[in-house]
DNA sequence: ATAATCGGTTCAAATGATTAAACCTATAAA
DNA sequence: TTTATAGGTTTAATCATTTGAACCGATTAT
C-alpha cells in the first residue's frame, strides 16, 4: 500500500510533509512576528541593546510610534518568545531572547525543507 | 545626545546587529508568506505533490477556497521565490522550490542570531 | 473558425491588523 | 497620604489583506 507517487500518501514521505507542516504551524506565530517591519526593527533595537535589555519608552521614541504602538508590537513578539521582559521598577526591560525553543524549532523547520528538496531531487531519476 | 549608550552600539557589535538587521529585511516577504496558515498548507500540498508540481485547479478544490483566492496566495509564495510556477498547456504546475538562496539567507539569520545570542552571554561578565 | 478550459487580473466588499487617544494599574517619590 | 511616572489595555479610526464575482488573455479541442 505503500507505492506512494502522488498527493500525500501513508508512507514516508508524506509522514515527511506532515512532520514539516506541523513544525510550520508551530512557527507561524513566530514568522508572523519577524515579517512586520516595524517589528524588526523594534527586535533589532532591542538586540543591540545589550544584556539590560531597554525599556519601552526608550523604543518608542526611536520610531515615530506611539506607546501603545510600541507595546502592541512587543506583545506579539513576547508572545512569539522572541523577546523577554524583566520588571524593574515601574519600567519593563526587554531583551532579545529566542533561546527558548524557537531557534530550535526553525532550524529543524529549515532541516526538514532540505530533506524534502532533496527526496525530491532523488526521486525525478 | 547620543553617548553611544542606546541607539547603535559602537563597534563589533553594531556591525552585527546592522547585518543582522539586512537579513531581517531581506527575509521579510518570506516570513510574511510563510507566516500565513493558508499559505502554509498550499506551500504543504506543492510540497506533498512530487516533482512534476500541481495546477492551481487542484490546489483550490482542497482549501474551499475560490481560485482568485489560491491564485493570490500562490503569487505572494511565487514573489517570495518559495514556489516556482512551470507552465504545460492552459494549466500551470507549482513546484515546491525554496532554493534560490531563500534557505541560504534563512540559514544565514539563524546564525546570525546565534552569535548575537552567544555575544550577549559573553559580554555579560 | 468557434467553443471550452485554465489561470491570472480587476474590483468591491468583508475581514483583519495598526495606530493613537483615553483610561487603568502598579511602582516610586514627595 | 498625594503626586508623578512607566507601561499595559480598551476603544475607535484607519489601513492593509483576503476574498469571490466578473472579466480577460492564452491554449487546446472541435
Amino acid at each position: 500500500m505503500d507505492d506512494g507517487r502522488n498527493t500525500a500518501p501513508d508512507g514516508g514521505m508524506g509522514e515527511r510533509i506532515a512532520a514539516l507542516s506541523r513544525l510550520f504551524e508551530e512557527c507561524a506565530d513566530v514568522f508572523v512576528a519577524i515579517g512586520d517591519r516595524n517589528r524588526q526593527e523594534i527586535l533589532m533595537n532591542i538586540a543591540g541593546a545589550g544584556g539590560e535589555g531597554i525599556d519601552v519608552a526608550s523604543l518608542a521614541e526611536r520610531f515615530s510610534l506611539s506607546r501603545p504602538a510600541v507595546s502592541h508590537h512587543l506583545k506579539v513578539l513576547k508572545d512569539a518568545r522572541i523577546v523577554a521582559a524583566r520588571k524593574s521598577g515601574t519600567q519593563v526591560f526587554y531583551s532579545f531572547g529566542m533561546q527558548f525553543g524557537v531557534l530550535e524549532k526553525i532550524k529543524a523547520l529549515v532541516l526538514g525543507i532540505e530533506e524534502v528538496i532533496e527526496e525530491k531531487s532523488a526521486g525525478g531519476c
